[in-house]
DNA sequence: TTGACTGTGTACCGTACGGTACGGTACAGC
DNA sequence: GCTGTACCGTACCGTACGGTACACAGTCAA
């Protein structure tokens, strides 16, 4: 889902700890549950970040299907250290998913004092980049080996592409839409019914068109209009007066 | 997308012509562009027709990486017989698809004398024969199936689920939603805008959350509310009078 | 200088799998 | 009966790739 860097980067993190102390694929990014992202990004050291952007590339370009050689030789590093830091190829393609969902921020969501302008603003602001992320040739990419991975059972890509994405985005709109409905903006009985709507208001089919490969993407200003009557729309079936 | 066969089969049929005179991969369904699959359905024998179902079985199971053997195993057919047959393993995966494809039959919808109420019940009808599709294991197979074809450049899985898919679904739609506003019912400037809206408020992030692997499925009840609330939401937004 | 450590490059192994070849059987037409 | 065709079962081949082993280079500390 949301997998590229749009609006801000939370770049030049300390890569003081080491990043595993065995395979790669025990490590649990932190926080209780389903590892955070938020804050608590795995570390990763500045070569191994390298490694892992280089993997990034090379999935946008040829999809889940690189090898290990090719990895070793985009990134001009041996195999046998990259079985060292990452464990197999599946440690690796998730520290490469875990990486690029770390540099994801999402925008900004007002919290109080919300107006009516306010709010709808801050809805197209969050439309929009989250159409600008899902339609992204690096969110495509690790979308369809999340997709893939999912079917074949091991590997949990799907769970954390899962947690990053639709489970994200949740997660920090229904506070605003609290918000919004205690400051009279927005009327629901269940926030999740209304971040269904707005989820499937905003993303529609341009996600799932996107994943079987359809060339066309709509450019910056389309995703606007799209962004904005989306918001339209949900305020007018939620809104309030 | 819509993969599964629940509302109509169209079983039965003669399987006269053989269904190709070189790889079966040079075979164009038949109909201009894009390949028909409403009426023209691509003819296999039965045999075939057996091999295909093994292998829809198969991909339920473990997905694409069902091995040639393991195809040839489960339907008690020599590998040679699957090359003379498909040409290689893409062109038994795109058998497989267009198999699968020719079974779907979409909801049958009105489109003279439309009311209000037969409008209304239309559209939840086929908003919930299509929720029940995408969520079916065999179009979740198919559709990760061809969402990781499409990363990798070759096969035109992801165009055949896309024509089969979200496209077949509009251009069904479509007629309606010109017919609801020919009867003042609906109201809308761009037939395609309306179907973006329709198709979003009913999928919402079931298909996505579904292909990712998350466990959790909508049953027959939930669907019927979650369409129900979709058609209503709808109506709000494009309903007339 | 020496030695421990980290990483590169490369050669290598095992295996899984796509694709082919071939022997054997059943059956239809002559 | 003979021949051709269609199919099954299985053995086989080539290769690509995951994973491992090892030799060599650079760095840093004592």
């Amino acid at each position: 889902m949301n997998l590229t860097t749009p609006p801000e980067n939370a770049a030049g993190r300390s890569p003081a700890v080491d990043p595993n102390a065995g395979p790669a694929r025990e490590r649990a990014g932190a926080s209780a549950l389903g590892f955070g992202s938020e804050d608590d990004a795995p570390e990763f050291t500045e070569r191994q970040r390298e490694v892992l952007d280089a993997v990034l590339k090379l999935m946008v370009a040829e999809g889940d299907g690189f090898s290990v050689a090719a990895v070793a030789g985009a990134a001009s590093c041996s195999k046998e250290t990259l079985y060292k830091w990452f464990g197999d190829r599946d440690g690796l393609l998730t520290a490469t998913v875990r990486w690029q969902a770390s540099k994801v921020r999402m925008p900004k969501l007002p919290r109080e004092r919300l107006t009516r302008e306010g709010l709808e603003q801050a809805l197209r602001d969050f439309a929009q980049s989250w159409l600008t992320v899902i339609t992204g040739d690096l969110s495509i990419a690790l979308n369809r080996a999340a997709v893939g991975h999912a079917g074949s059972g091991k590997s949990r890509l799907g769970e954390i592409v899962l947690t990053n994405g639709p489970f994200a985005m949740k997660r920090r709109l229904e506070p605003l839409f609290e918000a919004g409905r205690e400051a009279g903006l927005l009327a629901f009985d269940e926030a999740g019914d209304a971040f269904r709507t707005f989820f499937g208001l905003v993303v529609a089919d341009a996600q799932i068109r996107a994943l079987l490969g359809e060339g066309y993407r709509p450019d910056a200003r389309e995703i606007e209009i799209i962004a904005a009557r989306a918001v339209r729309q949900f305020l007018s079936l939620y809104g309030q007066g």
